[in-house]
DNA sequence: CTCCGTGCGTTGGAAAATCAAACCCTCTCT
DNA sequence: AGAGAGGGTTTGATTTTCCAACGCACGGAG
């Protein structure tokens, strides 16, 4: 996954973006953090599952942590860093609910401690309004990278 | 990505988590929605590039649009349940912000129309304030499911 | 002690997806 | 006629995925 444009989606898409990484760290965010637990919650084969539990605690997003000597058992916990995914779930799982299925119900809702069902709302932290995308303007930091592209248009010849 | 629990997150992915598929997202919603755009800005191979369009199209995240007969010319435009996305890419690229750079910058800065830069915060609808892991309970609405997994520790015998 | 079951992976070979480069077609401009 | 832009498709090599089977370390039952 190299991605011409600097961008912090793409690094977090080539971290986290691989097949069942995401769905991994649901997995531990609900609680399970056991390697056969993951298998039959999620449906990984057992070798790319262990692949991706590797790059995820050598990236800091998990935590390996053993819950028994003799015999070596692990578990693996989200650290601060893998928790902070968690409002990628929220918005995804939402969208997944919105789009993806004609009312046939919700397979999991997920209840804030407000006592309401969580319907998660993206706000903007500095005016707490809700953001939409006419409300935005991208501003890419990189010399030679606008909005448009590498150079956009590149006017004078070498 | 066949997934035993029955979960948003996981038909989400499905759909939106092959590689490169956000990233398109990206460009089209930055604006760029013409296919060589996509291939520069992305660095996808043409041919997968292709193959993922037409499955946002048909799954109606983007549209086809023609900017010119002949020669027949077309853009890629997100459609309500593509725009709807941008959540789930803001707050992937707040966390790559946050958890992928030492400081040397973000590659991008988003410009609310409150006149600061962007910070999302995810909050919940009902109550307005910002959601933290701990505020969550799950509740799966699918018999036989449990957080925990498949008729969790099935108790009895056939 | 031997067999069974659990937990946590690794190994091997077949099947699928990805990749890069080349190719194709349709127009336009010079 | 030739060159270039735009929008893909084809080809063949390289990677990943997949899945079933195996390995190993233990604990408990018979």
């Amino acid at each position: 996954m190299k991605d011409p444009r600097p961008c912090s989606i793409a690094d977090a898409l080539a971290l986290v973006g691989e097949k069942y990484s995401l769905l991994v760290l649901r997995e531990v965010c609900l609680g399970n953090e056991r390697f056969d637990q993951l298998v039959r919650n999620i449906g990984a084969p057992r070798d790319i599952l262990a692949t991706r539990l590797r790059r995820l605690v050598e990236a800091g997003v998990l935590e390996k942590v053993a819950y028994s000597e003799r015999p070596r058992r692990f578990r693996y916990r989200p650290t601060r860093a893998g928790l902070e995914l968690e409002p990628v779930l929220m918005t995804l799982m939402a969208w997944g609910d919105r789009h993806l299925r004609g009312d046939d119900g919700r397979p999991m809702v997920l209840e804030h401690s407000c006592g309401n069902e969580l319907v998660p709302v993206v706000t903007c932290s500095a005016c707490g309004d809700a953001v939409e995308h006419d409300d935005l303007t991208a501003h890419p930091q990189t010399p030679g990278w606008t909005t448009a592209g590498p150079a956009a248009a590149l006017p004078a010849a070498p």
